[in-house]
DNA sequence: ATTGTGATGTGCACTCATGAACAGAATTGC
DNA sequence: GCAATTCTGTTCATGAGTGCACATCACAAT
C-alpha cells in the first residue's frame, strides 16, 4: 500500500502548469511561457482538477478563468515560483562564488603548519567560513564531513575520491641539546639503535618512519611513546631522547637538533583529496589553489 | 525566444524528487516513497544538478547525503510540500462543502422573490457568502460572473450551461379599482384593446405577454411605459390603466384586481441554469435545491 | 573469510506523456 | 454580414521518460 492517506499533491509540475494558466488567463499562453504544446496544458489542468476533486478553471471559447480554488492554487503557486526562483539564484550563485561553510580536514600534526595558510584563504574571501577539523579519525569526504582532506603517507586511492599530489614532509630525527650534551654530529648510523627514544603510541600506522623505528630501534630502547604530536614534541625537547619530527616544527626550535641526515624514505608525502562530486565547485578549486601557493612559499626539503 | 533571462525552475517535479531524496537519505527510499523507479530518482537529481550547475548530493554507496546547496533546497521544498498540503486540503474541502462564495443573478423583477429565499439558505449554511447580483444585462456564466442564474422566459441554449426547469411565474393583467371604478369583472376580453394600458420600456423583450400587448392593443392605447418592474406597479397602482403583473406580486396589494382570466401563453417559465464546470459541485447542488423546494412553497399558478 | 543485505548505477524495451494537425466555436475586424 | 483571428478541444504518431533487469559496491554479521 503505497496510498498517500495524508493527501499531498504529488504532481508539482501540474500546479506549475495551473499557475501559469490562471496567471495568463489561456491555455495557449500559458503553453507558450511553459514552453510545451497546448494540449499538454489541458491535459495538466484536467488531471490536477481530477486530483483535487475541484474545478480550478471555467472553460469558455476566450480562455480559462480562474474559480475561487483557482485564484487559491494560484497565489500559494505564485509563492512558491517565487521561492523557487529565490533559491535558483542562491544556488546558481553558490555553484560559482566562494561562499558558504568550507570544510578542511587533516591530521592533527598537520595543525600549525595549516592553520595560518587557512586563515589567509579566509581572509581574502570573507564569504566563507572556514572549519579546521582536526582528528585522527579519517574523515570521509564521501559522507559530506569535509569538502577537502590533507592526507599524509600513501596515496589514498578510495573511489569518488580525486586526490593531487600536494606537498612533501620532511621528517627527521631529532633530540635537544640538553640529551645530547655536545656530542659531534652527525651520529653514526650504527650507533643510532642504541640511543634512547621517543616513540608512538600506535604505531600500527604505516609510515615509514615508524616502521624504520620498529624495525632498527631495540623495544626497550623506546623509553617513551606519546599518543599526539605535541607530547612527543615536549619530551623530546625535555631530553628524554631521539624522536622523529617535521622538520618544518623541529626547525622553529633553538633547542632541537637534527642528529642524522634524514633518509628520503622517511619523507612523508601529503596528498590533497576531495570528493568528485565537489572538486569542480569553484569554492573547493579556490581553497586547493591557495593550498598549492602556499606550499610554494614553505622550504620542507 | 523562448528562453528564460530570469532563471525560474521549470520542473517542479524534480525539486519534489530531491527534497525527498534529502530528507531520507537514500534514493531507494525516496523511489518508494514517490512510487517511482529508483532509476527515475536518480536521473530527477541528475537533471536538476546539471540544470542548477551545483551538486545537491554526494553520492556514496549508504545513500545520498546533501550538501549545503542541497540542504537549502530541502528546505525551502518542505515549506512548499507544507503549503500545497494545506492547499489541497482547503480545496479538498470546498469541493465537498458549501463554503465561500455563492453568486447568484436573475433579473431584477425576481428580486423580492429570491431575496428572502437567499436569505434562508444563508441562514441554513453560515460559510457561505451569497451575493445576489441583479441587472437586466445577462451575466455571464461562463466568465464565472455567478455560480447560478434564474432566467425568465424562453428556454436558454446557451453551451456548457446546464439549464434545468424551475417554476412559472403566473404574469396576469391588473388594474387599480380605482381605474375601474366598480366595473363588473372579467372584462370582455373583446372591449380589452379599448382600455387604457400600462406599458414596459423595452418591448424588444421575446417575453409572451409582451407579444400579446403588441398585437392586440393599440399604440395609442399604451398611454405610459416604464423601464422597470416598480415603475409599471406603481403606475397600475396610481390607476393608468391595465398592465401585465407577476400574480405573486399583484396579490400582495388590495387595490390590485386581476381584470381576466390569464391565458397560459402568458405565463414566464423560469430556468435554473448553471455552468457546466459548477455544476457538479456540491455548493451550487446545495443552492439549487434550496431554490427547489422554496419553490414548491409558492403559490404561483 | 564469507555470505547476506541494501544501497547506487547502467543498458534496454516499453509505455505514457507529449507534440502536430485538425476541427469547432466565439469574438473581432472590415 | 462575412472573413479573419484566436482561442479550446480531440485524435493520432512519435519520442522522451520510465520501469526492469542486472551489475557493482559497501557495510554488517555470522
Amino acid at each position: 500500500m503505497s496510498a498517500h492517506h495524508n493527501m499531498s499533491i504529488d504532481a508539482w509540475d501540474e500546479i506549475r502548469t495551473a499557475y501559469h494558466v490562471a496567471r495568463l488567463g489561456t491555455v495557449s499562453g500559458a503553453a507558450e511561457v511553459l514552453g510545451v504544446h497546448h494540449a499538454t496544458v489541458i491535459r495538466h489542468i484536467d488531471s490536477l482538477e481530477k486530483r483535487l476533486g475541484t474545478k480550478l478553471f471555467q472553460r469558455h471559447a476566450r480562455g480559462y478563468t480562474a474559480t475561487e480554488a483557482g485564484q487559491d492554487l494560484m497565489q500559494v503557486a505564485q509563492a512558491t515560483d517565487d521561492q523557487f526562483t529565490q533559491l535558483a539564484s542562491r544556488l546558481k550563485g553558490r555553484g560559482d562564488s566562494v561562499t558558504g561553510e568550507l570544510v578542511v580536514t587533516s591530521i592533527e600534526s598537520l595543525s600549525p603548519l595549516l592553520s595560518p595558510v587557512l586563515a589567509e584563504f579566509q581572509m581574502a574571501n570573507p564569504g566563507v567560513t572556514v572549519r579546521f577539523v582536526t582528528g585522527d579519525r579519517v574523515f570521509r569526504l564521501e559522507y559530506g564531513e569535509a569538502h577537502v582532506a590533507i592526507r599524509a603517507g600513501t596515496a589514498p586511492n578510495e573511489p569518488d575520491n580525486v586526490v593531487q599530489r600536494y606537498s612533501t614532509i620532511q621528517i627527521a630525527l631529532y633530540a635537544s641539546r640538553k640529551y645530547l650534551g655536545g656530542r659531534a654530529l652527525p651520529i653514526p648510523e650504527e650507533e643510532l639503535p642504541q640511543e634512547k627514544f621517543m616513540g608512538y603510541e600506535n604505531m600500527d600506522s604505516r609510515a615509514p618512519f615508524y616502521r624504520w623505528m620498529e624495525d632498527n630501534v631495540p623495544r626497550q630502547n623506546i623509553v617513551m611513546r606519546g599518543s599526539d604530536g605535541r607530547s612527543v614534541k615536549h619530551a623530546i625537547r625535555a631530553g628524554i631522547g631521539l624522536g622523529f619530527m617535521a622538520s618544518w616544527e623541529a626547525s622553529q626550535y633553538e633547542d632541537l637538533v637534527q642528529v642524522v641526515e634524514p633518509k628520503p624514505e622517511w619523507a612523508a608525502p601529503l596528498w590533497l583529496v576531495t570528493h568528485v562530486d565537489l572538486h569542480r565547485t569553484a569554492k573547493v578549486q579556490a581553497i586547493l589553489a591557495h593550498l598549492k601557493s602556499a606550499a610554494d612559499s614553505w622550504t620542507l626539503a
